[in-house]
RNA sequence: UGGGGCAUCGUCUAAUGGCAGGACAACGGUCUUUGGAACCGUCGGUCGUGGUUCGAGUCCACGUGCCCCAGCCA
């Protein structure tokens, strides 16, 4: 806890947290181990940082660790590229692993020796069946499978042979060794997983010392309890495989060098994806193979290595990542989250300077010399909001205010974006017209004489007038002028593909034209995701670092691309547009975000008018179990449960012996049923039958029932037991809780306001804070009824 | 189809059984030498049907929908 108070936290809570804080509170762990394992096949992308995220933060968060974790155990798709690019991305985001980086190749060893143990216990064994027939003999998701010929085979004969394909005697594919675990089990993952499997390819770390490699079954658990790790975070596609990690683990506990206890235990996340983009490795590929990018760095790309060289800072993830937050559900980004994490990074760290994109001329017939002016870098609000009352200059350098300026100088000629000046402008527009004015900034109002075209109508060029500092404009414009305008290339991204979903988009036409390929998802790809334009932008970056982030005004922020710029030819990457309201309402209705999204599908009124009150048919045996529960007074809705589940009704007709089952019934249904199914509540019927008799004679209330209950069936305990022992009683007594209640409304003079208001849902906040002063105990009755008369 | 997971404003996400709140988006306004930022406001939600309860987004039952699992990938 102490460690919270001292560094904010990154994660905010979560169901994984409040496990985590259990775990603490129960002195299972002294310190929290989490761990990062990506697969170095490919580049990180921002699905990694926000999984990254969670991992590192949640260490962070309660002062542990995280283990940055190289999943290495197919030689076939690894490349040392792609993990030094993994570590960099990781770096980059500013995570803290320690001195070394984890790799699963480091304990092929030890995990070839637990694998050892696992056959010298008779729990693994070699097969040797084809890939086909392993497939065939697993059955499927409705038919058992079936033990192939080989899984009976002796341990001396699995460990020959295990030893035997580590050596290196077999082809690929030949044998595996196997969990003997549940070929029957209705979750397929249990059916006897593949621990180890023969692969003859060179592994870019371990080179050709090894042939056989564990699977990522094998190599998360052994690999996770090696690392020290206590908390295994993982996606949710994993939860069937949880089984065999807690399978493994339970069988290697004390063995092999792992401790008997504490283990890691494995928790599931869901995953995201970002509307208008991809993030499969496959489908990447696909993109840079068919030359719609140019490289896993494409600034277009949700990789780490593309959204770096687009400008994007490593904070912006970060905020973007603790935004998104953790859950299990399901959820597709809105991309604009992304990019408003952007622009509130960039807003008060990137200086303003100014650049025109599309430039066209504009002379200033009564300005005969160049006027020198000084710019600020930043504007009114940002100043006003530094804490320090300093701000940077692009150099970092943080300066007062005033200070923080270049020099530059309004020239007779300059240029303004062709988009500020309009022939014919619509409505609502605030910029250059024919005889009409605009500001520049802080430079002054100049007035528009007159405009050349050329011969298909383009304008090219205006004559302006610079008029009195006290004329009125109706807006201001960004400029440059020529004496200060270095040439200058702007790469402006958009989206990658023109819809938010591709790949369900692409799924749906699979459906309709049978597409054989999965290669649809190309359709959608934008073809103006990269626009180039040619203009200009003031000097005065010249002399700044060369990774300086600006907001150039009014276009959106910019840096130079880290690559392709060079000091003679200056090459821009637009980061993220600034937000357009104007652009907004003139751009009308174009794309009417099409449907396709996974939750679009989702039936929001599925509406079954068939049977309001739909219940399952019930066999010849349930029907007359349902007609003596219903003889003996117990409610349909419960009676009709009971009936399908004899153990409830056997529960039930026990504890009636000695209260009534109309009483029961929900209790049994509603509270005790889960645990009773589980076979594992520690309620007898007659406790439950005593309770029922302490609240059926007004002894204590249902709130003080629920709550022993609960207790009971934890412990054990009997119910009625505890209410002596914890002297549980309903609290009638008028005077008493009219006091409390005097108590709470007093202390809440707001809420009683606006109770009185309207806002009526406030009752059960009254009620809900007296009930908690006493406990529980007061009679909720009377207090909803006290309450209401007071406030009435 | 067997097993598993999930369901709260358009999107993301909160709410020990007790005020359905926040962020993003949208819309409107204030302010602004950026049609930016900031500030204020508006719109808008518990998948459905029953049940338990003084009180249900939360507990129970039955539905509905989406996702995952039948690689010697991870």
């Amino acid at each position: 806890m102490s460690a919270l108070t001292t560094k904010p936290r990154l994660v905010s809570p979560n169901f994984i947290t409040e496990i985590i804080d259990e775990d603490l509170k129960a002195g299972r762990y002294q310190k929290i181990v989490t761990r990062f394992p990506p697969e170095p096949n490919g580049y990180a992308h921002l699905g990694h940082a926000i999984a990254s995220y969670i991992d590192f933060g949640i260490a962070h968060d309660y002062g542990g660790e995280c283990r940055l974790r190289m999943d290495d155990t197919n030689p076939e798709a690894e490349k040392a590229e792609y993990a030094q690019a993994l570590i960099a991305d990781m770096r980059w985001l500013g995570w803290d692993w320690g001195p070394e980086v984890s790799y699963a190749s480091n304990y092929f060893e030890a995990l070839y020796q637990m694998a050892e143990k696992l056959i010298l216990k008779g729990l693994a064994y070699v097969d040797s069946v084809s890939p086909e027939e392993m497939a065939r003999l697993r059955g499927t998701v409705d038919k058992p499978g079936t033990p192939s010929p080989y899984r009976e085979r002796s341990v001396e004969e699995n460990l020959a042979l295990f030893r035997r394909m580590r050596a290196g005697e077999f082809r690929n594919g030949e044998h595996v060794l196997r969990a003997k675990i549940d070929l029957s089990s209705p979750n397929m993952k249990l059916r006897d997983p593949v621990l180890y499997r023969i692969v003859h390819a060179e592994h870019y770390r371990t080179g050709k010392q090894w042939c056989i490699y564990p699977s990522y079954d094998f190599a998360q658990a052994t690999t996770d309890a090696l690392d020290g790790v206590t908390h295994s975070l993982c996606s949710l596609e994993f939860v069937d495989n949880r089984a065999i990690y807690d399978w493994l683990l339970e069988n290697l506990r004390g063995k092999c060098g792992l401790p008997a206890a504490p283990r890691p235990y494995q928790y599931e996340f869901a995953r995201l994806s970002l509307e208008y983009t991809v993030v499969s490795k496959r489908k990447l590929r696909k993109l840079i193979d068919g030359g719609f990018v140019r490289g896993w760095d494409d600034p277009r790309l949700p990789t780490l290595a593309g959204q770096r060289r687009r400008g994007v800072r490593p904070e912006a993830i970060r905020r973007f990542a603790a935004q998104v937050g953790i859950s299990r559900t399901n959820r597709t980004v809105d991309i604009a989250l992304l990019e408003g994490a952007i622009r509130d990074d960039l807003n008060t760290t990137a200086p303003r300077v100014m650049a025109v994109l599309r430039p066209l001329r504009v002379v200033l017939t009564n300005l005969s010399e160049p006027r020198p002016i000084a710019l600020p870098y930043w504007p009114h609000d940002v100043i006003r909001e530094s804490p320090d009352g300093l701000v940077p200059l692009p150099s970092g350098q943080r300066v007062r205010p005033e200070e923080a300026t270049r020099l530059l100088s309004l020239t007779p000629t300059l240029y303004i974006e062709q988009d500020d000046f309009a022939l014919t402008p619509p409505k609502g527009f605030k910029r250059l017209t024919p005889g009409g004015t605009v500001r520049l900034k802080m430079a002054g109002v100049i007035r528009c004489d007159a405009y050349q075209t050329d011969p298909e109508g383009r304008v090219t060029e205006l004559a302006c007038t610079l008029l009195p500092e006290e004329a009125k404009a109706a807006g201001v414009i960004h400029w440059v002028s020529e004496e200060d305008a270095v040439p200058a290339e702007f790469r402006l991204y958009d989206r990658l593909f023109t819809v938010p979903h591709p790949e369900a988009e692409a799924k749906e036409q699979e459906d309709e034209h049978e597409t054989p390929e999965d290669q649809d998802f190309l359709r959608f790809v934008n073809p103006k995701s990269l626009e180039v334009v040619h203009g200009y932008i003031e000097k005065s970056v010249l002399g700044d670092p060369t990774d300086t982030r600006y907001q150039l005004e009014r276009n959106g922020y910019f840096w130079q691309d880290p690559i392709d710029s060079k000091p003679g030819a200056l090459v821009y990457n637009r980061i993220v547009t600034l937000k357009d309201t104007w652009g907004q309402s003139t751009r009308q209705t174009e794309e009417p975000r099409a449907a396709g999204s996974p939750k679009a599908s989702r039936a929001k009124k599925p509406e079954s008018p068939a049977s309001p009150t739909a219940s399952p048919n019930l066999s010849p045996e349930q029907e007359s179990r349902l007609q003596s529960l219903l003889a003996q007074g117990v409610p349909e809705a419960e009676a009709r449960v009971l009936a399908r589940e004899p153990r409830l009704a056997e529960f039930l007709l026990q504890a009636a012996r000695s209260a009534p089952a109309a009483a029961l019934a929900h209790w049994v249904v509603n509270d005790l049923a889960p645990a009773l199914r589980a076979g594992a509540s520690g309620v007898r019927p007659e406790g439950l039958a005593g309770l029922v008799k302490l609240l059926e004679s007004g002894e204590i209330n249902t709130r003080i029932a629920k709550d022993v209950l609960a207790e009971a069936q934890a412990s054990g305990e009997d119910p009625v037991e505890i209410v002596r022992r914890k002297g549980l009683r309903q609290v009638s007594d008028e005077g008493a809780l009219e006091a409390i209640v005097d108590r709470i409304l007093a202390e809440n003079p707001d809420k009683v306001a606006a109770y009185r208001g309207g806002k009526t849902g406030l009752l059960g906040f009254f009620v809900g804070q007296v009930m908690r002063e006493t406990q529980g105990q007061a009679k909720p009755q009377l207090v909803q009824e006290l309450v209401s008369r007071k406030l009435g």
